[in-house]
DNA sequence: TATTCGATGTGCT
DNA sequence: GCACATCGAATAC
């Protein structure tokens, strides 16, 4: 468990977008107890509060989306439709209201444990290929609100055991009626273990 | 294979 | 009340 080491909180008090990039090909460290569940992150998106209309944070500041100002490096999980959880990482410098969403992410270890937090899944890329899919397999929930990814706490993010290359695909971001328009979606090319959408193909720079 | 739609609870107006 | 950073089953083709 040792082998993993959370990434620093400088490298979150950075640009939402460049943090957005490079959260991905990182993993995802999360324990319960003795027990360990890695994915390795292939799909983000950014949202920024200052210019970002789909962002929770474009307004202000309520019970729900506080963590957002808070200093970059904090988790933010929110509830949405009613049964679903999204995992986000805050970004940029306490006040500022920015967040990257971690949409999709490749198992690593810890498959066996990810299946039945997921129940009947038909194959392996259904695990993970969804921000609500993604925090059911990780046993995410409201309960990890606030909780601090750049320390070695029950969730957070490291360095991968080894770096494969990788080229990064932007889109337009998926599942927002306001500010769809902005080229904020992230992922890893041709990897299987992305939400499918036809924003897929309309990749927006190569 | 592509598209539609219901389930569901919380936060904000 | 209603909209919602979703999922998965059902329907249409």
């Amino acid at each position: 468990m040792n082998k993993y080491k959370p990434l620093p909180r400088k490298f979150y008090l950075r640009d939402t977008v460049t943090v957005s990039k490079e959260l991905l090909g990182k993993v995802i460290v999360r324990t319960a107890g003795s027990k360990i569940i890695t994915a390795r992150i292939t799909e983000t998106e950014a949202y920024i509060g200052e210019h970002d209309p789909a962002s929770h944070s474009y307004k202000k500041i309520t019970e729900r989306n506080k963590v957002m100002y808070d200093k970059g490096g904090l988790v933010y999980v929110y509830f949405i439709y009613g049964n679903y959880n999204c995992f986000n990482i805050v970004t940029g410098k306490k006040g500022e209201g920015n967040a990257v969403l971690i949409r999709a992410a490749e198992p690593q270890e810890g498959t066996e444990a990810m299946k039945k937090f997921r129940g009947k899944i038909k194959n392996i890329h259904e695990l993970t290929n969804g921000p609500a899919k993604l925090c059911m397999a990780l046993n995410i929930d409201r309960k990890l609100y606030g909780e601090d990814a750049s320390k070695n706490g029950s969730v957070f993010i490291s360095e991968p055991l080894k770096n494969e290359k990788f080229e990064i695909v932007t889109t337009k971001r998926i599942g927002i009626t306001e500010g769809r328009d902005f080229p904020y979606r992230f992922f890893i090319k041709d990897n299987p273990f992305v939400t499918k959408h036809k924003f897929n193909r309309e990749k927006i720079y190569n």
